[in-house]
RNA sequence: GGGCCGAUAGCUCAGUUAGGUUGAGCGCUCGGCUGAUAACCGGGAGGUCCACGGUUCAAAUCCGUGUCGGCCCA
């Protein structure tokens, strides 16, 4: 993506609110939604519902208009081009739909959010056959037959409601899945004006002189009588006949032996390819005495004469496929089909270079039928003769059968062959076959007249025009695209169909077949200026109903449209400019065209990569499109495909009814979008629903605090604040996590944008930061730090929401409103994307504090191991720092790790010293002290056992061996030097970016000191849970009495009644008769036995607080 | 049959650009915390990096072959 102007950029997020702009400032709203107060820290519920959060905010968007407001917002910025690729309307939005369209709806979001005014018209596709064939079905129809006699018009119209009632449908599943497009005005590609567009194009096309009528070998469907594009046929395994048959030779002896699965292409056998390369060899077969001669490939001879069941044969001659080439045969159906292919060049051999050597290395060619046999006759110049009508009947030119459809006539062909002693070998075969997409019929291969775009005449000027637009991922274009094209006939764009945009071509009577003396219509106007009926090009329908009954009359000609309508491919290749109205309206197209992006599954890379290339090559010249973000299928939780017919799908309403539309969008999103398929998990989908409720939890915390403290967001911005360490460190990661994200929306990389924001929220915000700012935010007097507590989380808040907005649109709005209330804009898709501001970037302190957390890890895993809980203070932690970046980490912040692991003292070891207290022993290794002591080797152990040295050295074992045995030599294999802690000392290593560091040691003796905090934190806490019980305000008072069964225990507590009172917000401890009273357990920590505690609290009635 | 893509912990995915002791989240399990609490934290178990072969001192990573899955083509 391109930066957005500079003027865009510099709207840093903190100044938004006074950016007069706004819409909010043009359009000054009356609102008052009663199911959607929106009131600044107004408390959320108790637990994140996705549900109630998308139909409040869904509501709440209508009643403010917040698309429209957020489009407005942007109107006359830097304009941004999207296309939408237009779904097909049959049928409703499968996951992989669902998937494109939050993909496209997260890229708009985002772009608006960076400043552009983004085109985000939605299309549909909605001519066709398939749409046809369900209408078919619809009303019983078996055929062409049926639907001539329902009328034309009927049935043009019965595909045109049935395409409105699924468009409608989908228009109202994407909206449930929360994408913002513009959904009042969708672009249809039945509508004039766009049907428009395809025939402006086509002009275009024309006008370079790349449109042509000619024979083509296609395949046809004979239920639909229609020619199908290759991407629209099936391929599923069916049994065939599998035939090897003679082709008795004219001027020598014998036959050559064809092998094919098609029977009823026989009658338009034209000639016989070899392959000029291979060796075929005359073979003496022999069976029941008789012998005959046989022409076939070396290496298949001995297959094709064993299926022949001879009793043996002899090789008596060799030749190279040239030798071959010349050679005439009778044609093998010569009586049945007496006008069957002839003529001076017929019936002979011929190479080819599309024979493969397997079967028997000779291939039966009619140029009537196969595409490559077809490509060869050309070049050769043979007749081109189809004896197979467009219904797949046999024509008279069949002979004897006429009138029958080709693949019933099989039988009976493979009959007569056998009856003429031509038929060497009959069985079947299973391969795959081409079947129609739509209803599923073995489609057949006929060659007939169809129109093209001769694309393969600009060939070079596609490959370079691909280069003019950027993939992700690259690789895309370059193999899997590029080799398409490379490859790609020309393009047949003809249907004999009923339901699609008429070929605006009119032919005279008497018609030569050249393209010259047609003519070409490209626009309404023109065909209201041309025709000799009298239209109104505005109002005018330019569905085949209508067009074909226009004619035009010119230098005493009349013209007849074609009857032909256009591939439906045609439709969405012309998207870039149909979706701007042109030709009709020009401003736009001279304006936006190209697009800049557009985002499709990797199978468009044959179908709308492709068609929009052609087209926009063959139209305009260039490609129209700038970017493509290729992503991947949606496939089902096992890796297989999902398919609607087999009924193996996940159906997204049923996602969204289980775990919501923002969860189910978050793990959408969270899949990279370059190429790879995905994978879809419901744990998952319930794994992003949890993420996002710590987020709401998060907010919850906050607004619980900053509601009734009043805090005003608007006159204390964390820079004015007297922020403290933690503070700036959740800022400084703030803006680390907007320069990545947006970083990785540069690239395309929305999951990886995603990854960071989601672990900031739940690492470093959640698990850290409101951690942190606890002790912070519970007094309840006003306090400097508390105040920088609430603006820095104001400000994370706020961003953090504006950065999830186009991931999760809804709850990110919802809290949004939560936070800003009235004040700021009406939705938060209106806000700038937060840009990362350098002030608050400190790398330094974001180092210090991984090392920290690298620490407290290490710390609270010793404390585990000696089981003292961080309720418990600790006298001291030594922290042994082994780098340098740890030992600086350490020292500058030795406040925070006594805060977060609760010791009284914080002792750094720097790497050049040693701990004092620390003692070393070893581990022998007797597999190497054995062979080399001998029979000392067991007093050595036991000296080396006993040892406690000082330092770390295989010296001092020595030394102290030495003590207690006699000298010995040590070497530093016969030990494992093991650490040895003090008494009450644990110790765990830490390391950071896979480098240990250090280790932390927790020092768990007790002193009176840590008896009377630890004791009265262990009430505290329990006060607490009970006050939860109870669901008290924090900030109503209570009475509380405490009784314990341990002298000791209840001197401690007393020592520190003080602290009680605060924590807990009693107002006094003493009897209290009625009250909540719950019996506990506590642990007396010096005789590790439990004693009884029983906990009794009283709410008091509020005084008019002066608080 | 051909082209492209993928295969790593029970699950979902990083790591492959540039070869150097395979990582995260979830799940499981053990423990902790308890004024965000149907939340949260720590520990642990868990791997033939699809298989086989090659290059290399060293391969999840590069090369080749195959298997399985996806898309496209025939």
């Amino acid at each position: 993506m391109s930066s957005p102007p500079e003027s865009i950029r510099r709207l840093g997020s903190r100044s938004k609110r006074h950016d007069s702009r706004s819409c909010q400032t043009e359009l000054p709203l009356m609102i008052a939604v009663d199911s959607f107060p929106m009131s600044r820290f107004e408390e959320i519920d108790d637990r994140y519902d996705p549900h109630a959060v998308e139909r409040e905010t869904a509501e709440y968007w209508d009643a403010v208009d917040a698309y429209e407001q957020t489009k407005a917002h942007r109107d006359g910025e830097q304009p941004y081009f999207f296309v939408d690729g237009p779904p097909y309307t049959s049928g409703s939005a499968h996951m992989g739909t669902t998937w494109n369209k939050t993909l496209k709806d997260c890229y708009i979001r985002y772009l608006r959010m960076s400043g552009y005014d983004v085109t985000d018209r939605p299309g549909y596709d909605m001519h066709g056959l398939p749409i046809e064939t369900r209408v078919e079905e619809r009303l019983g129809f078996e055929n062409k037959k049926d639907i001539e006699a329902f009328g034309e018009q009927r049935f043009i119209e019965e595909c045109k409601s049935f395409a409105e009632e699924q468009l409608d449908g989908l228009q109202e599943d994407f909206q449930s899945f929360g994408v913002w497009m513009d959904w009042e005005d969708p672009y249809k590609t039945v509508s004039p004006e766009y049907m428009e567009a395809a025939w402006w194009g086509f002009e275009q096309v024309h006008e370079r002189g790349l449109v042509e009528q000619g024979q083509r070998s296609i395949s046809q469907c004979p239920r639909c009588e229609t020619a199908i594009a290759n991407n629209e046929v099936e391929y599923e395994v069916v049994d065939d006949p599998s035939i090897y048959v003679k082709f008795p030779l004219t001027e020598r002896k014998g036959s050559l032996v064809i092998w094919t699965t098609t029977p009823w292409t026989i009658p338009a056998n034209t000639f016989v390819a070899v392959d000029g390369d291979a060796t075929y060899q005359a073979v003496q077969a022999e069976t029941d005495g008789e012998t005959e001669t046989l022409y076939l490939e070396a290496s298949c001879v001995e297959e094709v004469l064993d299926r022949g069941g001879y009793d043996r044969y002899d090789v008596i001659e060799s030749f190279d496929g040239e030798e071959l080439a010349g050679w005439t045969y009778d044609h093998p159906l010569d009586e049945q089909v007496p006008n069957h292919p002839d003529g001076e060049n017929a019936l002979q051999v011929y190479t080819g270079d599309y024979v493969e050597i397997d079967r028997t290395g000779l291939v039966h060619s009619a140029p009537g039928h196969g595409e490559e046999d077809f490509e060869r006759g050309q070049e050769l110049g043979l007749p081109v003769v189809c004896p197979v009508g467009p219904d797949g009947v046999f024509t008279e030119r069949a002979g004897k059968y006429a009138g029958q459809f080709v693949k019933d006539a099989d039988t009976e062909i493979m009959a007569d062959l056998d009856r003429a002693g031509r038929l060497l070998s009959e069985g079947t075969v299973s391969h795959d076959y081409g079947h129609c997409w739509r209803c599923d019929t073995g489609i057949i291969q006929i060659v007939t007249d169809q129109w093209f775009i001769t694309v393969s005449e600009i060939k070079d000027e596609l490959l370079e025009n691909i280069e003019d637009s950027e993939w992700y991922p690259q690789s895309a274009r370059d193999n899997r695209f590029k080799d398409f094209v490379k490859s790609s006939p020309d393009w047949n764009v003809s249907r004999q169909r009923y339901w699609g945009i008429p070929i605006p071509i009119w032919t005279p009577e008497e018609w030569s077949g050249t393209i010259d003396e047609a003519i070409v219509i490209g626009t309404r106007e023109e065909l209201a200026d041309r025709v000799d009926q009298a239209i109104d090009p505005e109002t005018v329908d330019l569905h085949k109903d209508t067009v074909d009954e226009l004619t035009i009359t010119e230098d005493g000609r009349t013209y007849t449209r074609i009857g032909d309508v256009f591939d439906v491919w045609i439709d969405s290749a012309v998207a870039t400019w149909g979706t701007l109205g042109y030709p009709h309206n020009e401003a736009a197209f001279e304006e936006l065209w190209p697009a800049d992006l557009i985002i499709e599954g990797h199978d468009q890379t044959r179908g709308w990569f492709w068609s929009q290339l052609g087209m926009g090559t063959a139209a305009l010249g260039g490609i129209p499109y700038e970017q493509v973000l290729m992503h991947g299928y949606a496939l089902m939780p096992d890796g297989q495909a999902m398919s609607k017919s087999k009924n193996i799908l996940i159906d997204p309403h049923e996602v969204i009814d289980e775990h919501g539309t923002d969860p189910m969008r978050a793990f959408l999103l969270s899949f990279t979008a370059r190429a790879d398929d995905m994978k879809f998990s419901w744990d998952e989908v319930a794994e992003m629903k949890r993420r996002l409720n710590i987020l709401w939890n998060v907010f919850r915390f906050s607004l619980q605090y900053m509601g009734p403290d009043d805090f005003d967001p608007d006159t204390v911005a964390p820079a004015d604040a007297q922020t403290e360490v933690v503070d700036e460190w959740v800022l400084s990661r703030l803006q680390t996590v907007e320069a990545e994200m947006s970083e990785h929306f540069e690239a395309f990389e929305q999951d990886k944008a995603f990854d960071r924001l989601i672990e900031f929220v739940v690492e470093d915000v959640s698990r850290f930061y409101v951690q942190e700012v606890r002790d912070r935010v519970w007094p309840e007097a006003d306090s400097p730090s508390k105040t920088a507590a609430y603006a820095t989380l104001y400000t994370v808040l706020e961003e953090t929401v504006a950065l999830l907005a186009p991931f999760s649109p809804f709850i990110a709005d919802s809290l949004y409103q939560h936070l800003t209330g009235d004040t700021g804009y009406d939705t938060v898709h209106m806000c700038d994307w937060p840009e990362q501001a350098d002030q608050w970037r400190d790398r330094t302190l974001e180092a210090d504090i991984e090392i920290v957390r690298a620490v407290e890890e290490a710390g609270s895993n010793a404390r585990q191991k000696a089981e003292r809980s961080l309720r418990w203070p600790v006298e001291r932690i030594v922290v042994a720092a082994e780098t340098e970046a740890a030992v600086a980490a350490v020292d500058r912040r030795r406040d925070l790790i006594k805060n977060r692991l609760n010791a009284q003292e914080i002792q750094l070891i720097e790497p050049s010293e040693q701990w004092g207290e620390l003692r070393y022993a070893a581990a022998a290794d007797m597999s190497v002290l054995g062979p080399t002591f001998g029979d000392d080797a067991g007093r050595i152990m036991n000296a080396l056992n006993d040892a406690s040295v000082s330092e770390p050295t295989v010296e001092a074992l020595e030394t102290a061996v030495a003590e207690r045995h006699e000298p010995v030599s040590l070497t530093d294999e016969m030990v494992e030097i093991v650490t040895k802690t003090p008494d009450g000392v644990t110790g765990t290593a830490f390391d950071t970016d896979g480098e240990q560091s250090g280790v932390v040691y927790v020092d768990t003796s007790l002193t009176p000191e840590i008896r009377n905090e630890g004791y009265a934190r262990e009430v505290t806490r329990r006060v607490n849970e009970m006050r939860s019980d109870l669901e008290l305000d924090n900030s109503q008072r209570i009475k509380l009495d405490i009784t314990v069964d341990d002298d000791g225990i209840a001197q401690h507590i007393t020592e520190r009644s003080e602290l009680i009172r605060n924590e807990v917000r009693a107002e006094t401890i003493g009897t209290v008769e009625d009250g909540y009273r719950k019996e506990w357990e506590i642990t007396n920590v010096d005789s590790d036995t439990p004693v009884a505690l029983t906990l009794t609290i009283e709410p008091v009635a509020p005084q008019k607080a002066s608080t």
